[in-house]
RNA sequence: GGAAGUUUAGCUCAGCUGGGAGAGCACUUGCCUUACAAGCAAGGGGUCAUAGGUCCGAGUCCUAUAACUUCCACCA
């Protein structure tokens, strides 16, 4: 047999593990009948992106998932991605052709996208190395990218059948508008940030009159677009200007003034210019007041030739100039600082333009109520369950979706238009004729798709909807989602609707939400702050187990979690402990080691295996609850406390001894409890556990298929595992003695034991003078029996009596008799408390009852033990 | 303006359907005990934000309050 390394080096082993697990095929699903499914899809990163602690945290959750799921027998299929993320990656593209002196336009369509593709293919597959890195256990077999043929197929269907059923349309609306980027967004990808800005009162005149009415504006240059001003109709103030006609400065626009509700007589100064073409209230209000829409603004965010002199000024230029004017004018009245909230490109952060603009949107409201209804009905739930609040709030107040982008990376828009007779066509396949006129002259939608739209399908067109595939009967819908809570309007609600609309099904059936990793602060890492931890770099210090654990511990579902190299080094210094442990069964470990069935148990085992089960139980249902962070706590403090601890340490008299038998019963029990223990763990560092479970002698095949432990009523020993307590109880017992009458850990004591449990005692004798540092044990009466100044402590068993000689200070044995006895004092008169209580004893549970008045008499047997004790000395 | 979350040991955080407050790190003390100093043992440290309420019993349920965080909406 191979030895193991003397110390814990992940980087010895984690890729050689990944690439067996990928040689054997672990992580792929297979179509088989004879087991249940368990679906998860990933959430595909951005080709553009790197792996960060989101991802990591997002990765890791679900591997933690679906390796438990593996080894419990079900048929797995994680299926991973890449989303080709239309607006980020073309953003870098043409960041980069800016670079190299040369446009998007300039290289022309085909060119361009030859240069995407080309882009997607050298730094696309960089994230599933580092995916890989990670551990993740995901069918790469059937990898998938939201652009491939079976993405674009279900995105042209699911586009024609939305068309057809009137759920798609093409309409002049106010949308958000990049400058930058030059193209619509949707409202869920506009960023609103506080910012510093100014408000400007501005008189304009009344026509035929001295009069004005004042005006407040946070942005002059729009004023290039007004048609009217509007009032409330209910304000005395302005009443008598209702239906009168203004001259609008500079421009010379005579605009009327009208009555609307929308009007907050209490802001600014109860009249408002509308600008019907750049802002979605004045969108309204020019809609109810059947006012002209002007467009004053370029794609560019640059005045266009209605705004007359100041064409082709920036917003900004436009603003100040303006500004200039009707100062020049008298018009401007004064200027006060306003913090107001501004719409920024999530993307490139450019401060957004309402603007009018024709695009195709999706009709939200048919397909937000069944959606709504899913999760009503827990067809979907949430996990933690608050998010399905979030949810609601979003899909109640959801307005159309704008989904055309005015880019060329992405989906085309599968509508074509005919030159001779204007028919707007829109089919599965491209057209080759028109079917109104019969023209073959026609000509695609130049825009593309919303990246969104390709991602709201990926539950069902990853495997391979519209077709009835093998895949999707067998795998769909699938089982849980997993994602962080900001992701939930952009993508979670969009699969829902489409999942439902599109397959008559929920996607899934559980929506696991995790928290943010923020950094040592509690700050969101970002780019800007440059506060992010890259976790490659983590997994090159620690290895991917450490970070994997680290993630998962000490954190509830949905909640956010700092990340610090403290809870890192924790995790991997957990591992090492692992690690050593399991050096240690092995060292030991020779000749045949027989199963458990065929050995004969000691107390210590039983109380070791007993716990295992209680273990594995626990352990089981939380992690069935996506309780993942309990999980990890249990299975730690199992492996940690119970086996490390404890049970290896009360092992080793028998290892050492020359009872064969005895020994041969220890390594069956250490073996079992490590196997297990190992398998617990595998879900959570995979790589590790993988590593030992192949020294093991006794296994055949890999960890990563093996099952996973099951509770066995068998092995459960309730009642000997309790009564094995009062060994452990007796032995830290002993322990705080010595250390509180300062006697070296090194010099062994004898003791003396008033006790009834002298057989479990008895049995256990070797282990307990190995742990509590003695050299004997006898079995008294009474303390009178214990020698010379013997000092006492009760304990669970009895009482303990150790001779400590000319250690013993009498009066601070004494002291510490009569604070023990104060306290336990104290404890018979918390139990009394209760009895006492008439309520107490004819409501609460029975059980609850009785064991309060056992406890008491075990006080009052220490009582009377101590108080003994006391005049003794 | 609406909504959600958080408030528990010095720090970071767990705490499931209400039944004697937990972990890791840090701290104190003592140990290189032949698996492990990335370790072992023993400890100290908390009116569970505040005020009410329900209950025999509240960190846990209800109602207010305060502070912080986040999301949404938004008045030009």
């Amino acid at each position: 047999m191979k030895e193991m390394h003397t110390t814990y080096d992940p980087k010895e082993f984690e890729d050689r593990i990944y690439e067996k697990w990928m040689e054997e095929g672990s992580f792929r699903a297979e179509v088989d009948p004879a087991k249940v499914p368990f679906t998860v899809m990933m959430p595909p990163p951005n080709i553009t992106g790197q792996l960060h602690m989101g991802h990591a945290m997002d990765e890791t959750t679900q591997d933690v998932i679906v390796r438990f799921k593996r080894m419990q027998g079900h048929s797995v299929l994680w299926l991973p991605g890449t989303d080709h993320a239309s607006l980020a990656t073309e953003h870098k593209i043409v960041e980069k052709l800016r670079e190299e002196g040369t446009t998007k336009e300039e290289l022309g369509r085909e060119e361009f996208l030859r240069r995407a593709w080309a882009w997607k293919e050298q730094y696309g597959g960089k994230i599933i190395g580092q995916l890989k890195k990670l551990g993740s256990s995901c069918d790469w077999s059937r990898l998938a990218f939201t652009m491939d043929e079976k993405c674009s197929t279900a995105v042209k269907e699911a586009f024609f059948r939305l068309y057809k059923k009137g759920l798609i349309y093409r309409g002049s609306r106010i949308i958000n508008w990049c400058p930058d980027c030059k193209t619509a967004l949707s409202d869920e990808e506009v960023a609103y940030s506080e910012d510093a800005g100014s408000f400007w009162y501005f008189n304009y005149p009344v026509k035929g009159t001295d009069e004005h009415i004042t005006i407040a504006t946070t942005r002059p240059e729009t004023m290039l677009g007004d048609t009217a001003v509007a009032v409330n109709p209910h304000d005395e103030r302005y009443a008598r200007f209702i239906g009168k006609t203004l001259i609008l400065p500079i421009v010379g626009r005579e605009i009327p003034v009208v009555a609307d509700d929308y009007v907050d007589p209490e802001f600014g100064t109860g009249a408002v210019k509308i600008t019907p073409a750049h802002d979605p209230n004045d969108f309204e209000v020019g809609l109810r007041h059947n006012l002209q829409m002007i467009r004053v603004l370029g794609d560019d965010g640059t005045v266009n030739a209605q705004g007359g002199k100041f064409e082709g000024l920036g917003r900004y230029e436009a603003r100040k100039r303006i500004v200039a004017e009707m100062q020049d004018l008298g018009l401007l009245v004064k200027v006060e600082p306003h913090a107001h909230n501004v719409g920024h490109c999530h993307r490139c952060n450019a401060v957004l333009e309402p603007i009018v603009s024709k695009q195709w949107f999706v009709k939200m409201k048919p397909l937000a109520g069944p959606a709504i209804h899913a999760v009503m009905q827990n067809k979907t739930k949430f996990v933690p369950d608050r998010f399905a609040k979030i949810y609601f709030n979003w899909l109640e107040n959801i307005r159309d979706w704008c989904i055309s982008r005015q880019l060329w990376w992405g989906h085309r828009i599968p509508v074509w238009y005919c030159d001779d007779c204007g028919e707007t066509i829109c089919e599965r396949e491209t057209p080759t004729k028109c079917p109104k006129c019969g023209s073959t002259h026609l000509h695609q939608d130049e825009d593309c798709l919303d990246t969104w739209f390709s991602s709201a399908l990926w539950p069902f067109s990853t495997l391979g909807w519209p077709n009835e595939t093998e895949d999707f009967k067998y795998f769909y819908p699938t089982d849980v989602l997993v994602t962080g809570y900001d992701i939930i309007p952009f993508w979670v609600m969009r699969m829902m609707f489409s999942g439902i609309e599109h397959t008559e099904k929920v996607p899934f059936r559980d929506v696991l939400i995790h928290g943010l990793v923020r950094d040592e602060q509690g700050r969101k890492m970002s780019k800007s702050l440059g506060n992010g931890v890259d976790p490659l770099e983590v997994i090159e210090k620690y290895g991917a187990d450490s970070l994997r654990l680290s993630l998962m511990t000490g954190v509830a579902p949905g909640n956010d979690t700092r990340f610090t190299d403290a809870k890192v080094e924790a995790s991997r210094n957990f591992i090492n402990k692992i690690w050593n442990a399991s050096r240690f069964v092995l060292m030991n470990a020779e000749g045949d080691i027989p199963p458990l069935a065929e050995v004969r148990l000691q107390p210590a085992d039983r109380w070791i295996i007993s716990r295992l089960q209680s273990t594995i139980r626990e352990v089981t249902l939380s992690l069935q609850k996506y309780d993942l962070g309990i999980a990890a706590d249990k299975i730690t403090d199992f492996a940690w406390n119970d086996f490390c601890d404890w049970y290896i340490e009360l092992s080793k008299p028998a290892l050492y001894g020359d009872d064969a038998e005895k020994k041969r019963g220890t390594l069956a029990v250490l073996m079992f409890v490590l196997e297990n223990t190992l398998k617990l763990l595998h879900p959570f560092i995979p790589f590790v556990t993988e590593e030992i479970y192949g020294y093991l002698p006794h296994v055949k095949g890999n960890i990563i298929t093996a099952d996973f432990p099951r509770y066995n009523t068998k092995l459960a020993y309730k009642k000997e595992a309790k009564a094995f307590e009062g060994v452990i109880d007796l032995v830290k017992t002993v322990r705080a003695m010595k250390v509180e009458v300062g006697c070296p850990p090194v010099k062994k004591v004898p003791l003396y034991l008033v006790t009834e449990q002298k057989r479990l005692v008895a049995v256990n004798k070797s282990s307990i003078l190995r742990l509590a540092g003695a050299s004997d044990i006898d079995f008294v009466e009474s303390g009178a029996e214990a020698g010379e100044k013997p000092v006492s402590k009760v304990c669970e068993l009895g009482q303990i009596f150790v001779p400590l000689g000319e250690l013993v200070n009498l009066e601070a044995e004494r002291k510490r008799l009569e604070k023990e006895l104060e306290r336990i004092m104290g404890e018979i008169a918390r139990a009394d408390s209760k009895l006492t209580n008439k309520n107490f004893v004819a409501k609460a549970p029975k059980k609850l009852v009785e064991d309060e008045a056992a406890k008491k008499e075990k006080y009052l047997d220490m009582k009377k033990r101590i108080e003994q004790q006391l005049k003794l000395l």
